[in-house]
RNA sequence: CGCGGGAUGGAGCAGUCCGGUAGCUCGUCAGGCUCAUAACCUGAAGGUCGUAGGUUCAAAUCCUACUCCCGCAACCA
């Protein structure tokens, strides 16, 4: 029995997500999760929310609150989603936790003794109405290049140009439109990932198989212009990990917080020892996944993340826990994804513009958004949400193909042989073809999903849903029925078996009504099919089922053209 | 000449590394079946593979130039 560490990139905790924040991280995160629970391996799944910095700090002043208290909440909010939606996280952490407050010190203490921490001091532009350094971003002025009044301070949106915030005219913070700035010195902590470049150049070389996405935006951060950048690890923030000792002050960074994403990628660490610690563990139990002196040498650890995530965790987070001079296991594979775009433009939470994990929940059940999303992962290049395109994907795939045939096997067996599996009847040269075909496509299908191939994973399981309509048709129990009904006995019991294990292997897709298979056929046995033959003998005849209702109902015109109107505009 | 990704029948994609009759899903059209959620099964039409050159017996695939779209560009996370 294989091993497998997994994590998906740590969702903001800012507002809610929307359908392409989801597509780029969690859901293939759980796909693959559940299809290695699926298989039989041992699997650790985690995910957590991402609180800190300045976004999250400005979300709680503007929702009135204290932003512990708004964080609290926010990740109650995003927990009942991520369930909502069926993640199957094993722990669903926060980055704000004791555990990872006492790692990110921990790392940092042992980042400094070996010599890849540094003092920088810098200016930096502080607000005094805001009474707060300002991130370049927040800063706001006229572009000295183009004179567009609302560039800001990293760069122009109108002629792209890369600014320093010292360049805008009439600069002022984005929070409260004060110009009352001014640029003050303050001493920064420095990762000095540069450092490291050598180290980290020949440990992306090493991993061969990674997607060209990944690879590509690392490698052009350790070559660009002087190669890989030392960086800042800390803060003028109250919200976050006291920039500490493990267990001591630091001195020169009274008042200062790590920067978040210093301490972000640290919380998959720190989330083990949550979930260690909610079970009532010892701290053995999460090392054994995190530790390669402790137990973890033959974990295979999968991240899964959006592009824009790539640079931190192919460089930053490796730097961090390689410069440690400590056996952490390091990822051995990221799996990275384009960008889901919404009919013609970006989904975008600080436009609110798409659909949103809420919104969607309430119009749909889960698994259709997991089918569609995941069959349309935007891994090659960006892809697009259309709600025609929707509409049309998952009445076919999910109504047609697989709803339909549960319906119409269930309902044929209760018309002619009632609610138990028949009994009469053998198993002739149409049954071998089909299960020979069968086990090709399911070899094919684990293939895929073994590559994190993930829509040609969903194409592969298509064809093993069609496969059952293709015997129908030439097996014709309706048929057989009349004449000959021992035959058609065998051929609605082998049909009935289908029904399970189409559950099986569709369980990582759509986890809900995969259940509501197995509970209409009053089988627990979620098995995997290594063996084609035995396991569409896994009904016994005489078991008795019962029909379950319509598996999935068709989306209308009436409500996709109600959603796209709903969806169309822009929420607050 | 900032970096990377993409461009393939109406839509969405595979194939490109390792050249050899252009493939899949949806949609469209025709036929079949009638157990089923007007569903299923079969077949057909539809593409000079972004543009222009080049290499080759042969190019979607290799080389050169160009065009368009998307993302990134290190203080958003």
């Amino acid at each position: 029995m294989a091993r497998h560490l997994i994590t998906s990139a740590i969702p903001y905790i800012n507002g809610i997500k929307h359908l392409g924040n989801l597509v780029g991280s969690q859901l293939p995160a759980d796909l693959f999760a559940r299809y290695q629970r699926g298989r039989g391996h041992e699997v650790l799944f985690l995910c957590a929310t991402d609180e800190h910095g300045t976004p999250a700090e400005l979300a709680a002043t503007k929702a009135g609150q204290p932003v512990a208290e708004y964080c609290a909440e926010m990740w109650q909010v995003q927990k009942d989603l991520s369930d909502g939606f069926a993640l199957s996280f094993d722990h669903f952490g926060r980055s704000s936790s004791a555990q990872n407050t006492r790692l990110t010190q921990h790392l940092a203490t042992r980042l400094h003794a070996a010599g890849l921490i540094e003092e920088v001091t810098e200016k930096q532009v502080y607000s005094i109405a805001d009474r707060r350094f300002l991130p370049d971003r927040y800063i706001e002025g006229t572009c000295p290049n183009c004179g567009y009044e609302r560039a800001r301070g990293d760069q122009c949106e109108n002629c792209t140009k890369q600014l320093d915030p010292t360049d805008l005219i009439e600069a002022r913070s984005a929070i409260s439109g004060s110009t009352d700035l001014e640029v003050r010195e303050t001493k920064h902590l420095y990762l000095r990932q540069s450092k490291m470049r050598d180290r980290l150049d020949a440990w992306i070389d090493s991993k061969t198989g990674w997607p060209i996405l990944t690879t590509s935006i690392a490698k052009k951060w350790l070559h660009d212009e002087g190669g890989l950048r030392d960086r800042g690890i800390t803060r003028d923030l109250d919200w976050g990990i006291p920039a500490q000792f493990e267990g001591a002050p630091w001195s020169g960074m009274e008042g200062k917080v790590f920067y978040v994403w210093f301490d972000a990628p640290i919380e998959y660490i720190a989330c083990g020892a949550e979930w260690a610690e909610a079970r009532g563990l010892d701290a053995a139990a999460w090392e054994r996944w995190w530790r390669e002196d402790k137990g973890a040498a033959d974990i295979t650890y999968t991240q899964f993340m959006g592009k824009d995530n790539v640079p931190f965790h192919t460089l930053s987070f490796p730097a961090t826990l390689m410069g440690s001079g400590e056996p952490w296991k390091l990822v051995d594979y990221i799996k990275s994804f384009n960008y889901l775009n919404y009919d013609g433009g970006q989904f975008s939470t600080s436009q609110g513009r798409g659909v949103f994990m809420d919104d969607a929940l309430q119009i749909l059940p889960a698994d259709y958004w997991r089918w569609w999303l995941l069959s349309h992962a935007p891994e090659g290049g960006d892809s697009e949400f259309t709600w025609e395109n929707f509409q049309m994907n998952v009445n076919k795939d999910l109504a047609d193909v697989l709803g339909n045939f549960v319906s119409r096997v269930t309902k044929f067996c209760r018309a002619k042989f009632g609610e138990t599996v028949p009994e009469a009847g053998m198993q002739g040269p149409d049954e071998a073809a089909l299960t020979e075909a069968l086990e090709n496509r399911i070899r094919a299908y684990e293939g895929h999903m073994e590559a994190m191939e993930i829509r040609k994973a969903a194409a592969a399981l298509r064809a093993i849903w069609v496969e059952g309509n293709e015997y129908l048709q030439s097996a014709a129990p309706w048929a057989s029925v009349k004449e000959d009904p021992a035959t058609a006995a065998m051929q609605i019991r082998l049909a009935l078996n289908l029904i399970r294990l189409y559950a099986v292997l569709s369980a990582p897709f759509i986890p809900d009504a995969a259940q509501r298979m197995l509970v209409a056929l009053d089988c627990r046995d979620a098995g995997w099919p290594d063996d084609v033959a035995s396991a569409l003998r896994t009904l016994p005849p005489g078991h008795a089922f019962t029909v379950p209702d319509v598996l999935f109902a068709k989306i209308n015109d009436t409500a996709r053209e109600d959603w796209q109107a709903r969806f169309s505009g822009i929420r607050d």
